[in-house]
This record gives structure tokens, sequence and C-alpha cells, in this order.
DNA sequence: CAGGCGTTGGACTGTGCAGTCCAATCTTCA
DNA sequence: TGAAGATTGGACTGCACAGTCCAACGCCTG
């Protein structure tokens, strides 16, 4: 990858943030900078030139996470069936969880609650909060619609992704392997939505 | 608190337990031993005396914790109409999360995931798991008493489980309030009764 | 070609912490 | 009272890590 004179290589800059994402999501925020840098193949004095501090380091990571999770979010597609929509959306939901990356950038937000509160805050919003927001409005337009009747409808998508998630976050966090594949995935997806179609019936 | 000549003082084990309950669930596993020895009000010796390694010391908290949770663990009352059982059930288990301690703890075992696996897997057993196991218990019952029709008992368990929490273990263990208060909880397991039942009719 | 600037790696500083050591002191029992 | 053993506090060791410094080197641009 070519580069300016005097100026910072970005192919670096990736390489670095890359490697910090596979250090810290299995040391969290207790890695080392030098494992970091090693991972990297850059000198540590490198990360320092770009990012200046461990702290500012884990916020760049933090907000490129923050950014992929809002940007793969999709809604429940209006134009299925409403069982279907919920079924795969629960579905996408618990994929989401079952990533291992996943669980363990929640963790590492978790684990600096302390320290950086804004990061958890960011996380909090653009993963459950946006994910619910998102299935709120589905669930809004299909009562309107008649196919449903959802009084509230932010609590009922609460509901929802209560019941497909359950105590499925706990075990990942925990690092409880719960043995989620792609078929109990999808039945409980399927299970959860028919479910919820009773319970609000229109 | 008197001690037998020459016997550890059992007082000394129970402060130095508070103390490290208080410090390890602000500071995580990052805490000191130092700042859990003055806030003990003991020697730092001491707490080596009686615990040997500050991973044992952990690891007697979790266990003491982990006890906790499983006496103050209660089913839903049969007496009930299912709808009241299920709504304060449901109350019990959003009040239990909202407890900060809660939250720090949790935050604790699944930060030492990676170094002690074995906690955070009791955690996750004494905490989500036996719980929805209770619940299953008494969802078996109504079904067979035909006042509720769960074929899979354990996967219902999960769903009111999930509805009631929702999010709200999310946002506690990511800091962030949602200002859950009394009236809130209350509500919240009436609501989630009041579909469940009409999801799982018999 | 020359000067500027990022990169490198390795040495270095400072800090904070786990865990140890020890001499003095306290508490109970025989 | 004496012996056993726990407690204390403070000094100490060893280590791991964040962050800095620096001298040598490469890469572009003017």
């Amino acid at each position: 990858m070519p580069r300016l004179a005097g100026q910072i290589d970005v192919s670096k800059t990736a390489a670095i943030l890359d490697a910090a994402a596979e250090v810290l999501s299995v040391h969290g925020v207790a890695a080392s900078m030098d494992e970091i840098a090693r991972r990297a193949q850059v000198s540590k004095q490198t990360i320092y030139n770009h990012y200046g501090s461990k702290t500012e380091l884990v916020r760049a990571l933090c907000a490129q996470r923050v950014e992929d999770m809002t940007a793969g979010l999709e809604s429940p597609e209006a134009a299925l069936h409403p069982e279907e929509a919920l079924a795969s959306f629960g579905a996408r939901l618990l994929r989401g969880l079952a990533e291992l990356r996943s669980a363990a950038f929640m963790r590492m937000a978790m684990t600096s609650v302390a320290v950086m509160p804004e990061i958890a805050q960011a996380f909090y919003e653009a993963g459950p909060r946006a994910s619910r927001a998102r299935l709120a409005e589905f669930l809004r337009a299909e009562t309107l619609a008649g196919r449903l009747a959802c009084p509230d409808a932010l609590e009922a998508a609460e509901f929802f992704a209560g019941m497909v998630i359950g105590s499925y976050q706990s075990a990942a966090l925990l690092g409880v392997d719960r043995g989620l594949d792609d078929a109990k995935i999808e039945a409980l997806g399927q299970e959860a939505a028919r479910r919820f179609l009773k319970a609000y019936a229109a």
C-alpha cells in the first residue's frame, strides 16, 4: 500500500484496529499494547502516533463496532405475513448474539462502564435500543393495518425481542455454550412469532 | 467477637468478604488487595492467611453470591390465579436485576470468563438457569391442571422471563439507567403475565 | 539530491499491584 | 505465666504494563 511522503500510513491504521479487535476481544481491556503492536506487526510507537493513548484506541474500536451494528440492522419486512416477518427478524437477532465477537465486545463495553461510560451507552443505543425501535415501528404499522393489536408498540417489541433472546444473551456473556445451531435458531424465531401473534392478535 | 487461641478469627473472614464485595463490585477484578484490606480494616497479610490468593478470594465471594441467589429464589405460588402468580414472579425477577449489586457481580463474572470460566458457569446456573427451571416447573403443573397449555414448559418459561427482563438486563449491565421504579416493575410484570396467558391459553 | 516525516525496535521510566517477609503485639488455652 | 498461633503494619521483591525517547532507516516530494 503506497502512502504520501510524511503522511500517516492508512493501511497501518486498519491493521492496528484489526489487531486491537482480536486481542481486546480475547483479553478485554486488560490486553497489553505490546501484544496489540505485535499482532498488528507494527511498532508500539506507531500505535501511539495514530491513537495517542490506549483509551483513544479503545474508543475508536468501539465507534467502528457501533457503526457496524447500526449498519447491519434491518427492519422486519412489511411485505411478508407478520408471522414470517417476525420469525425472520427474531432469527436474525439471535444470530447476532450467537457471534462470538459480539459477546466479546459487549463484555468489553461492560467492563469499561466505570472508566468510559459513554462507550457502554453507545453500545446500548446502537444494539438493544435500536433493534427494539425498528421492531416497534413495524408493529405500529401492522397495528394500523389491522393485522395486529399492539397498544404499546415499544413494550410489545421488548416482549418479542426478550422472548427470542431469552437467556441466550446471559449464556453467551457468561461463556456458557448452549449449542445454538441454525435449526434451533429458526425454530425459536418461528415459535416466538407464533406465540406473539396469539398474544397480540387483532 | 471472641476467638479461640491461635484460631482464625471468623469475624475477620466476614469483614474481608464484605469489603471484597464492596470494592470488587465497584472496580471489578481490577480492584487492589490493598484497598480491600483497608476497607476491611485488616492487614493485607491477614487476607492472605485466610484466602491464600486473590483468585481464591474472588472464588469464595462468588460462591457466597451464588448461594445467596439460590436461596433467594422463590417459585411462583401455585395457590394464586396463574396470572397473579406470573405477574409477581416476573416482578421479583425484575427487582433482582434492578439491584445495582447484582449487575456489578454479573459484570465481574463476565470479566473473568477468560480467567475463571467455572465462576461464570456457576453464575449462569444459579441465576438465569435456575429461575427458568423453577418457572418451567410451575408452568408444567398449571398445564397438567388444565389452566394453561405449554407443550414445552422450559421454552415457555424462557419466553416469559425474556419478556419481563427485556432489554433491562443489557441496560443494567451497560450502566444505562432506564428509571425502573416499583410502579413500572409491577405494571410490566402484570402486562407480561396477561399477554403470556393469551399466548398459552388452555 | 536533500529535507521532511512516518516507521521501527529497543531501551528506558514510572507506576501500581500481587504476594512475601518480619518483628512486634495480641488473644486464648494449658 | 508460658507457649501457640493469629494479627498487624510496613518494608520489600518482582513483575507487567502504559507511555516516552531516540537513533537509524525508509519513502515520498520539491
